[in-house]
DNA sequence: CATGAATGAGTCTTCATTCAT
DNA sequence: CATGAATGAAGACTCATTCAT
């Protein structure tokens, strides 16, 4: 029993620890770059000693593709119950970028990571990324197919085309946002942005 | 005459190796990224001894810098020619969007470093850089202004987050042709973006 | 215990480490200078992988200042147990004095560096190798005062005039030592220098 | 004529450049040190092609070379006309002594160089500087000697300790004054030194 | 003599990574 | 798992010096 305790405990803490890292990288990565971080500030920050991070991930790139994987994994678990299955596919477009934009207001270390370093960085080609960036914009394709064959959405709008513009002005929008010193509310400039788009996007 | 001519011999040779870096580094940045691009590699592609970097440019910043001034540069002076002065502000709004895409499919290195490398990351808060950015957003910003003013945008359009869309649209379209090989027509997507885009701005 | 032990082998095996670097930074410096002694140079004559100087030491810089340190520490140490407190200021003078020489004579590599390297170089002007110096002149300044109001120095000394001549004389006859190859007693001429500068300075 | 003219005017030409580059290099050595110091700074200083100095002086080695051989013989000339031939040699050691001081305060740039830079380096070493320094030496040497011989100081002063002192003792206090902002009056200082020193080695 | 341009050899410094304990 | 210490490999940058003209 003490054994089976003591393992859980230590479990927990390994679980901390983690967690603590990876939230010091996301921040610091943010903050300087990820060129610019040094696993010596990242262990600094977690207040963990600097092979410990070693313990936990293989190597640095591997703290950082881990950096958007569990923020993805985040934004999936925060989207998914605000969808109503089955309901528009307008509507659930709408709140899977809207929900977006909330996500990175409430995070914008990782909105700079993601935005400013990880996606527009050559890693985006690294497999691992790739894919969940993927299987993210996919939904977005999928949803708008939707609503093409729903015949909300124009016959001729390229769904591809469509879903560069959403994430692109994602992209765009919360750089600046982040740049500029988040002076406005970025989910309200999300919520015009959703609109001009869903505009260009619907049938007349 | 003798001393002129070989002055002239001079420069031409100088501005040659200039370009040379200049060209290098733009391949290397698009490739590996700024920071994964030692000047070593830099000098070795220009065929330059490496020191020989330092006569033509302050430090690796000022050639960073000068990457994307350059082509700015040599943007402009491909756009201003198509431009007809006092025409229709929704079709020089097309032919700066569309230009832009034309000058990436010519040169595709380029776009690499500025899309992927020097706008996102945190350089386009340097003052050189943002200066010319923001230049060319403005432009962007005025044209949606005159557009609506002339009743061909709805009065209701923000056109920052018009802007927004435009370069954000962009930029993702562009980022995935380069990650995914260019394996289509850039500017003929650039159109579609760009009705896609027209259509949601439009008065009805 | 065991721990204990390791403890105290892991923090001796430090401090060798640092001295072998220290004291290579000494002989070298005092040997090629402090410009032209490179921490490459000192790597090797340590036997120290060049890397490992930074975990001892935070810059070159750093190094440099903690050679003359270190040295007056040691020199504090040998000097002190001889000085018979509360005795005739006159012969602490001496003591002191001559003490230096001695110094020097075992440690003709920090006599090098300080005489030669050090204390000549706008490093004096460093506030960590002033401060010590300053310490150090003042002592002298303090016992030539005090023997003045004893009334065996002259009252129109300059005291300050009389510590320059003790520390230049000793500096010049140092430097002259070191530069023709130590032929002779450095300790006797001190003495020599110590008692022509006494009689310079005693009251008639 | 003409030609002959022409070479004279060229001549002085360069006399001047040469006496430009070693005005800067003095200047600047004394400033930031000598291995502070870039030739391409020295160039720049004396208003002068970086490779032009090359047509004047051998190496940066023979450029540090020439600056005390030339100041030195400036103070020869400073001091020669203030000698009485034939007099006393005392009143001789005072004023090639006082000269010295003067010529400092008059160039304090070249006193940082050779007190601080050429003097206490290997430099002194270097058989060009070493004979300039010894001559000058001797000179003390020789006139303490005389004193000697003459009944003025007493028997057994030993003469290279004199000189020591003098010549250090000079050294620091030039140092003094120079780190410490040039706050006080160097010559009278220098006679205050003289003094005591006299003191020291004269006759009971 | 004059000089702009070029360059090779080095310097200090950083950092991801390993390893013994 | 934990960790302090160690290190190899590399990077940006400097500078004395040369050379073609």
């Amino acid at each position: 029993m003490a054994s089976g305790t003591t393992l859980k405990l230590k479990q927990q803490r390994s679980r901390d620890r983690r967690e603590q890292i990876l939230s010091a990288a996301t921040k610091l990565f943010g903050q300087r770059g990820i060129d610019g971080t040094s696993l010596t500030e990242v262990a600094a920050v977690a207040k963990v000693p600097l092979s410990s991070i070693y313990d936990y991930f293989e190597d640095k790139r591997a703290l950082v593709l881990d950096v958007p994987e569990g923020n993805f994994e985040a934004l999936y678990q925060k989207t998914e119950p605000l969808l109503v299955k089955g309901g528009d596919p307008v509507e659930q477009l709408r709140i899977i970028f809207l929900t977006n934009f909330q996500y990175i207001k409430d995070n914008p270390s990782w909105g700079r990571v993601f935005f400013l370093e990880i996606w527009p960085s050559v890693l985006a080609a690294e497999p691992r990324v790739k894919k969940a960036v993927d299987k993210y914009a996919l939904r977005y394709v999928q949803l708008i197919k939707q609503a093409i064959r729903a015949g909300t959405y124009r016959r001729n709008l390229d769904p591809y085309a469509a879903m560069s513009l959403m994430m692109g002005g994602m992209c765009h929008l919360t750089a600046v946002w982040l740049l500029y010193g988040r002076k406005y509310d970025l989910v309200k400039k999300g919520k015009t942005l959703f609109t001009t788009l869903h505009n260009g996007f619907v049938q007349r």
